[in-house]
DNA sequence: AAACAAACCTGTGCGC
DNA sequence: TGCGCACAGGTTTGTT
């Protein structure tokens, strides 16, 4: 933060899909840094001009901060050169994340999805009340929706399993089967997964991705109790297994035993 | 409204 | 060693 961008370059064009190559270079040369924030999965970085940067990593994306004349690794679509020499890379081999330069007074014309996003567990104030506004008075299954960043913004396929075993509910629960102890746990669960995730910085799994802005890995996946776990016993109760199925067209994990 | 499939990409790990 | 396949942290779009 507070430093000035002198120089950038964009080495592949799909980065930028969402406006262009130029709108991304124009918008953040001679702009200075201002602030870093976070809202469910969206990067903003809010600049001196106005406007602010977006970056969404999706499933591959890695920010890195780098010294001076360092060399960009494999992958590296957007470089930028900061004032102290320092470099900023965006970096993703499977190019579904994005980076764009966006006026926040016209995100909803703009950036809607990051408009639309629902409630952050983090970010926002979150109440018991603020888990069941969001996703009480659906009859869906519970995966599905704490993945769906409009109803709750933030949790990801790791700790949407996480958290529901942490609450001892099933993945295919619908949520309006409920009662008021089981809203109760999944809220107490939902706060203290990703707190505790943040802390240990996040899973890292094995193709170590996910990592901060220094290249450091995270350790909560030595904390995973059912991703990534099937066909293994349940840690958490002993006695049962750890299914793998399919909801939301994403891998879920859960044990039969423990999570009803 | 909800469930499902496919699409967007590249890399890795596995069985054979 | 090499090949083909399954699968991967996310989101959007289109179809049942």
């Amino acid at each position: 933060m507070g430093h000035r961008v002198e120089h950038v370059t964009v080495g592949r064009d799909r980065v930028a899909r969402r406006t262009s190559p130029e709108a991304i270079i124009d918008g953040l040369s001679g702009a200075t840094f201002l602030e870093a924030r976070r809202r469910g999965k969206y990067l903003v970085f809010p600049l001196d001009s106005g406007e602010a940067v977006m970056v969404h990593l999706r499933m591959s994306g890695q920010l890195l901060v780098a010294e001076a004349g360092a060399a960009a690794p494999p992958h590296t679509h957007v470089t930028i050169g900061l004032d102290d020499g320092r470099q900023l890379w965006f970096v993703d081999p499977r190019t579904f994340g994005e980076v764009v330069v966006f006026d926040p007074a016209a995100v909803e014309s703009t950036l809607p999805e990051l408009a639309a996003l629902g409630v952050d567990p983090i970010a926002d104030r979150f109440e018991r009340r603020d888990l069941v506004a969001a996703i009480g008075g659906s009859r869906g299954a519970l995966k599905p929706l704490l993945l769906d960043q409009r109803r709750i913004a933030g949790i990801g396929n790791i700790y949407a399993d996480e958290i529901l075993h942490d609450a001892r509910l099933r993945p295919d629960r619908r949520a309006d089967s409920l009662r008021r102890s089981s809203w109760a746990r999944l809220h107490d669960s939902t706060d203290r997964i990703l707190r505790a995730a943040i802390r240990q910085g996040g899973s890292s799994l094995g193709d170590a991705q996910y990592v901060d802005l220094m290249g450091h890995g995270g350790s909560y996946q030595a904390e995973h109790r059912v991703y990534g776990r099937a066909g293994k016993r349940c840690a958490t109760c002993g006695r049962g297994w750890i299914r793998r199925i399919v909801s939301g067209g994403r891998s879920t994990h859960f044990c039969g035993v423990c999570q009803r």
